[in-house]
RNA sequence: GUCCCCAUCGUCUAACGGUUAGGACACCGCCCUUUCACGGCGGUAAUGGGAGUUCGAUUCUCCCUGAGGACGCCA
C-alpha cells in the first residue's frame, strides 16, 4: 500500500507552493489507493504557532485535501506532532551513538558562524571539518562532564558518491565529500528536519516522499541518515517550484500566496485545485478544466515535469470563470452570499426573505464572473437606489440627447399601462419605438444607461423585470 | 563562491528520432448580439547557441549561455 505524506511546519499560513505539494502528495494517494498522511513538523519551538496549524488545516480542508492519517483523524493525535515524538528521535540518536556512527559536537555556533563568515569573505564553500569526530571517549567525556553544551552529528563517509533515485528526475550523483557530518540534535536535545525527516517517514512507512525541488539538496544528507539507521530507502520525486514573475520562488512579493486570500478573494477551491494541478504537472490529452476526482483518475508522477513553472493569475482567472459557470443557481448563490453582505448588499436577514431574488441576480451575472468577490459591483444597481451614471454611461446619455427624452416618455408610458414583465415590454417597447421612429440600439442603451447607471449588464429587459414597476418609474424620473 | 537541478510561443504545456511543432491562457481580428460577457471561427507567437550521433533531431551526447534551488543548532 502506497503511504505519502504531507508535513508543513506551522510557522505561517499555507502557501500556494505547500497547497501544491500537498495536492500532489493527495492525488497521488487516491490515484494508487493509498493513504494520505498530515504530519506537523513544529521542532522549530520559536517559530510555530498554534495558529499557523489551525490556518493550515483549514487551508487543506478548505481546498478538500482531507487527510487519511493525521491530527484530528486518530484516537492519539500526538502521533503526528513532531514536538510530541521526542523520545522516538532520542532512542535512535542515541543508538547512532553507541554504535559510533555520530558523535557529540561541541563546537558553538558562534565559533562556526565565525569560520562560516570567514569562508564567505575567502569566497570558499564553508563545510564543518568534523573536529570533534576526532575526539577521544575520554575528551568527549571531560568535555561533558565540564557541562559543555553539545549537538549530535551523524558522520559522513567522505569518500564516494551518493545518488539519490528520483521519479521525476531520475539519478542525481553528489560526492560525499561535499557533505558535512549532519546535525541531528540541538544543544537543546531538540531533533532536526533532515533527522526527524528520516526517522518519521521510516515509521509511519511512507513509500513515497513527493515533496518540492528546493529539498532536492537535503536529500542526500537524509540518504546517509537512512543508510545509518539501517532505515529501508523511500521513493522520492522532487516536483517542481512554483515560481513569481521574476522565475524566482514564488513568495510574498509576487503577490497573494497564502491559500485562505484566494477564498477571500472569490476563487473556488475545485478552481485553485485544477489550476494549481497544471502548475508542473499534464495529463495525456489537451484538456485544462479538471474536476479533483478526474485529477484523481489522472494523476501520474511519472508526468510531473523537471521544469518550474510561473504562476499566472490570468488563467487561474480563466479557470475560476469556467467553474463558476459550471455551477447551478443554488450552489453559485450560496457562494455569493458572503460577498454580498460583506459589501452590504444584503443582510443576513435577506438571505431567507429575499433569497429568491438574490438567485435571480447572481444568475443574471453568472457569465460575468470570473472571480466570486465582483458580484458585489456588478450587481450594485439592483440593490441600491442612490446610484448615479458612470463616466462611460454619461457618454451615451450625452450622445444621445436628442432621442433621449422622447425615449424616456415612451417607457414611462409602456411600463405604466402594461408592468415590466420581460416579453410584453421588449415587443411593445420595440413597437411604439419603431412608430416613433427611435433606432432599438438608441433606445436600448439610453435605457440601459437610466437604469442602471452602466454601459454593460445583464439583457436589458431582464433589468425591467427584476427592477419592477416602481424601481423603473423612479429612474426614468431622475432623468426626466 | 561551491554543489545540485532546469531550458518548446509572453505564460502553462503536448511531442517519448520522421508532425505544416499541437492545445490552453493572454493578445488581435471576425461572427453572434440591445451593452458587457459567454460562445463560435480565425490570426500573431516557440524548440537559447554551438558541436556531435543519425538517412533524419524539439527529442540522444557533450560544451557554452541563461535561469533557478540548496549551502542554518529553519523546515
Amino acid at each position: 500500500m502506497d503511504r505519502v505524506r504531507f508535513a508543513p511546519s506551522p510557522t505561517g499560513y499555507l502557501h500556494i507552493g505547500g497547497a501544491r505539494t500537498a495536492l500532489f502528495n493527495y492525488l497521488y494517494a487516491k490515484h494508487n489507493g493509498g493513504k494520505f498522511i498530515l504530519r506537523i513538523e513544529d521542532t522549530d519551538k520559536e517559530r510555530s504557532t498554534i495558529e499557523s496549524e489551525l490556518e493550515i488545516f483549514e487551508s487543506m480542508k478548505w481546498l478538500g485535501l482531507d487527510w487519511d492519517e493525521g491530527p484530528g483523524k486518530s484516537a492519539d493525535d500526538s502521533l503526528y506532532y513532531q514536538t510530541r515524538r521526542l523520545p522516538i528521535y532520542h532512542k535512535y540518536a542515541e543508538k547512532l551513538l553507541n554504535e559510533n556512527k555520530a558523535y557529540k559536537c561541541f563546537c558553538t555556533k558562534e565559533e562556526l558562524d565565525l569560520e562560516r563568515k570567514k569562508a564567505e569573505t575567502e569566497k570558499r564553500a564553508f563545510k564543518y571539518d568534523g573536529r570533534c569526530g576526532l575526539l577521544t571517549p575520554e575528551q568527549t567525556k571531560q568535555n561533558e562532564e565540564a557541562g559543555k553544551p553539545f549537538v549530535v552529528r551523524v558522520r559522513v563517509e567522505q569518500a564516494g558518491e551518493t545518488i539519490v533515485t528520483d521519479i521525476v528526475r531520475g539519478e542525481v550523483k553528489v560526492q560525499n565529500s561535499t557533505l558535512d557530518d549532519i546535525i541531528i540534535l540541538r544543544t537543546d536535545k531538540m531533533p532536526i528536519y533532515n533527522f526527524v525527516v528520516v526517522v518519521d517517514d521510516v515509521e509511519m512507512g511512507i513509500t513515497h516522499v513527493i515533496r518540492g525541488e528546493d529539498h532536492l539538496s537535503n536529500t542526500p544528507k537524509q540518504i546517509h541518515i537512512y543508510k545509518a539507521l539501517n532505515f529501508p530507502i523511500p521513493q522520492f520525486a522532487h516536483i517542481p517550484l512554483i515560481l513569481g514573475a521574476d522565475k524566482s520562488k514564488l513568495s510574498k512579493r509576487h503577490g497573494e500566496t497564502a491559500v485562505l486570500r484566494y477564498r477571500e478573494l472569490g476563487y473556488l477551491p475545485e478552481a485553485l485545485i485544477n489550476y494549481l494541478a497544471l502548475l508542473g504537472w499534464s495529463p495525456d490529452n489537451e484538456d485544462t478544466i479538471f474536476s479533483m476526482e478526474q485529477l484523481v483518475s489522472k494523476f501520474e508522477l511519472s508526468r510531473v515535469h523537471k521544469s518550474g513553472a510561473m504562476f499566472d493569475n490570468k488563467k487561474l482567472m480563466y479557470i475560476n470563470g469556467v467553474h463558476i459557470r459550471n455551477k447551478n443557481a443554488d450552489e453559485l448563490t450560496k457562494m455569493c452570499l458572503p460577498y454580498m453582505i460583506k459589501s452590504g448588499l444584503v443582510t443576513e436577514n435577506d438571505i431567507n426573505g429575499r433569497y429568491d431574488f438574490i438567485k435571480h441576480t447572481v444568475v443574471l451575472q453568472q457569465e460575468k464572473l470570473q472571480i466570486l468577490s465582483e458580484i458585489s459591483d456588478l450587481s450594485i444597481y439592483f440593490y441600491k437606489n442612490d446610484y448615479d451614471m458612470n463616466d462611460e454611461a454619461k457618454k451615451v446619455w450625452e450622445k444621445n440627447a436628442a432621442e433621449r427624452v422622447k425615449v424616456l416618455e415612451i417607457l414611462e408610458k409602456v411600463i405604466s399601462e402594461i408592468g415590466v414583465d420581460k416579453t410584453k415590454v421588449e415587443e411593445r417597447l420595440k413597437a411604439d419605438m419603431e412608430a416613433a421612429g427611435i433606432k432599438p440600439k438608441v433606445f436600448m442603451h439610453v435605457i440601459r444607461v437610466v437604469l442602471s447607471g452602466t454601459t454593460m449588464g445583464p439583457g436589458l429587459f431582464d433589468i425591467v423585470e427584476t427592477f419592477g414597476k416602481e424601481k423603473c418609474m423612479a429612474r426614468i424620473k431622475k432623468y426626466s
